[in-house]
DNA sequence: GAGTGGTCTAGACCACCCT
DNA sequence: GGGTGGTCTAGACCACTCC
């Protein structure tokens, strides 16, 4: 049974330089003392040390620029509370904060299956609306959202609004909203929108919303940095 | 505005090699080709290669062991329905999967502040339980519960089982559940428990339990690798 | 002994940012 | 020009597994 490593140098400078990040050593919005500063200082190569803080920005500790330095990644977690599924403008104003939401595109596109193996989803072609959705000018989720065909004549309303908010428009409302909650790696779009590193944990919430009219259900897909969002679900027990 | 890489040539060997995976040009159980092997074909350094490789380990699809060589790694993903708080036997049963729970220590501790900032903790020192839950045989969570100093008459008891089930042979039943889901790198000791690399997504869920006896909360959190477990909840939405 | 992945180094080049 | 991080290479050593 191998694995763990522990022992290997850049893991020493990793636990070393995140010690010092945790007590406040460095200043935010200072550099970091550069990779060759740090291998002078703990008697190792200049690589080992860019090993060490590759590794500290895929757990989101560090953020680098090329030609500027290292820096402590600055963070701020917003809560998503599941009672009110999917934040809307409403929403967001009781929370106090200020939201918005960009559009990314509107296609037609099936469903992924792979990613909806939970669901039972429709596999004929389905509007599909892409949106970033940022939080006090941070982007904090992007939502991908797929409508069924009958939304067609009002297509030009999907841009910058939520699906909630689309569905609201047509006059229906959501009673019943079932989410698969999961972390995962940073899909592409995610990277791109995000200016994340491959591999960095996200947090994706599958969802389907169904209404009153049975025939009418809206799925969809939200992801965000692990260090952007979190969920909050209060239930009362049965039995 | 920096990052995107993309055109790096480790990018792009992880990506063919990412897609071949995915194409199922490699059987599982046997090895992939060796380090070696795929410089020679992408004609890029053997070091390349590696760091292509040693990516798609921390985003789950491959596992090398040294000596051995690099796998497809084999994923079983379980679904934790929320409507059933914290899975025990019963529940277990019910889902028609053998649960096992090994007990990892059983300490006096305070609760970390920190990660519990959403909830309203006790200051003082709690029994600290550590259990690693597995599913048909591999272990999927990482459990840390905090129980009141009360139950000091039955510490002997907290091993081996979950807070819940804790709970019931205390004759108190929880009535409410309070979860926080999030996403995050592996903490040290999940790691350890699975075997994974740092920085390697996992789910959180940190949660309180009260009973209808209101002195009575259980605090705690479980983790998961990414790729072993999602939570699922299902919502009737108010108004 | 041969092959594997993991670590570490020295050295080089690039694009970027600042002065 | 001098500093920064990012990439890429060649070469070495180690611990491991299998034959």
């Amino acid at each position: 049974m191998p694995r763990a490593v522990a022992s290997a140098l850049y893991e020493k400078v990793r636990k070393e330089i995140m010690r010092r990040v945790f007590e406040n050593e460095y200043e935010v919005g200072t550099p970091l003392p550069s990779a060759a500063k740090f291998a002078e200082e703990f008697g190792v190569s200049n690589i080992t040390i860019k090993r060490a803080l590759r590794d500290l920005q895929h757990t989101g500790l560090l953020r680098s620029f090329p030609g500027l330095g290292t820096f402590v990644r600055e963070r701020r977690m917003f809560i998503h509370d599941l009672g009110f599924p999917f934040a809307s403008f409403g929403d967001a104003q009781r929370l106090g904060l200020k939201q918005g939401v960009h559009l990314l595109s509107v296609t037609r596109e099936r469903i992924h299956q792979s990613l909806f193996s939970e669901f039972e989803t429709p596999t004929e072609k389905m509007h599909c609306v892409r949106n970033i959705i940022s939080a006090d000018g941070t982007p904090i989720m992007i939502d991908t959202s797929y409508l069924p065909p009958s939304f067609s004549n009002s297509v030009g309303d999907l841009g910058g609004k939520l699906a909630s908010d689309a569905l609201r428009d047509h006059g229906e409302h959501f009673h019943t909203a079932r989410i698969l909650v999961a972390a995962n790696p940073a899909s592409d779009e995610a990277q791109k929108a995000f200016a994340i590193p491959n591999g960095y944990p996200t947090l994706r919430r599958i969802y389907q919303l169904t209404t009153s009219n049975s025939s009418l259900s809206i799925f969809g897909i939200s992801e965000s940095p692990f260090d952007c969002l979190a969920c909050l679900v209060e239930l009362e027990v049965s039995k």
